[in-house]
DNA sequence: TAGATTGTGCTGTATGTATAGTACAAACCC
DNA sequence: GGGTTTGTACTATACATACAGCACAATCTA
């Protein structure tokens, strides 16, 4: 599970490391039982206050997504959404719809957009 | 010029209008002189308190976007940035880069994605 | 067993965001 | 001229975010 962070875009840093993991579950790249970083080695890895990382999985704990064992670590939760798929779907339509909107106040209409998506690189993309 | 507030991802409500005028700028849809909503419309349309407004304004102006005038209206300025086609290509290209970062992170590849907004309606997308 | 690791809980501080309310000067309109 | 509209500038409040630092109990490991 790799993390990254946005710094700049206004989006509070506990809630983007909750987002990621959410949707890892979502995707299934995350499974019952994976054991997540430490809290500690997480706020190394990404430069960041313990605090912040304990507040995204305190926050995940209270969903249920994730448990926690004192000593041993943090781990995916073995209890699923009731509605993994129909989530999954509504976190994609939201993207979806983030993105086309976003476009479209560039001045980018759907056809543009995807001529954009099918050659973008990243490589030349700094960060 | 139509603003859209997306009070849920966490983004201040001042820096989301900033890039809405910033985007409309760059992509030409805002050009030199057009008249923006009054601070207190605005508010009123949005539903929210008139110094958000007023903030956002404010810093578009000392960036030179914007020029204001007490008793008239804010409108947009004359000053162009320097290099636009390359800021209007810089955005595209963040947007582009955090669109299918998130897709990825939701276990959708670019193929995927491609057919994804190729046929994506936001009829049935709440809000 | 002893030490290290892990999550938890707490205090305190600083900063950013958004609200409510008020007041004022400049510009506009009739 | 007189009233309205507009941007500006305050004050005060409330909440969220992130940091620094510390202490503690449960667990793991050698």
């Amino acid at each position: 599970m790799e993390f990254s962070l946005d710094q700049a875009n206004g989006v509070p840093v506990y809630r983007q490391i909750i987002r990621q993991i959410e949707h890892g579950v979502l995707s299934g790249r995350l499974k019952t039982g994976d054991k997540l970083p430490t809290i500690r080695s997480l706020a190394v890895a990404l430069k960041i206050n313990p605090n912040t990382i304990a507040k995204a999985y305190g926050e995940l704990e209270i969903r249920g997504i994730l448990t926690t064992q004192v000593g041993s670590g943090t781990y995916i939760s073995d209890k699923k959404p009731e509605n993994e798929e129909a989530a999954l779907n509504g976190k994609i339509r939201e993207a979806l719809g983030r993105f086309l909107r976003e476009m479209h106040g560039l001045g980018i209409d759907r056809e543009k957009a995807l001529r954009l998506v099918e050659n973008f690189s990243e490589d030349d993309e700094g960060a």
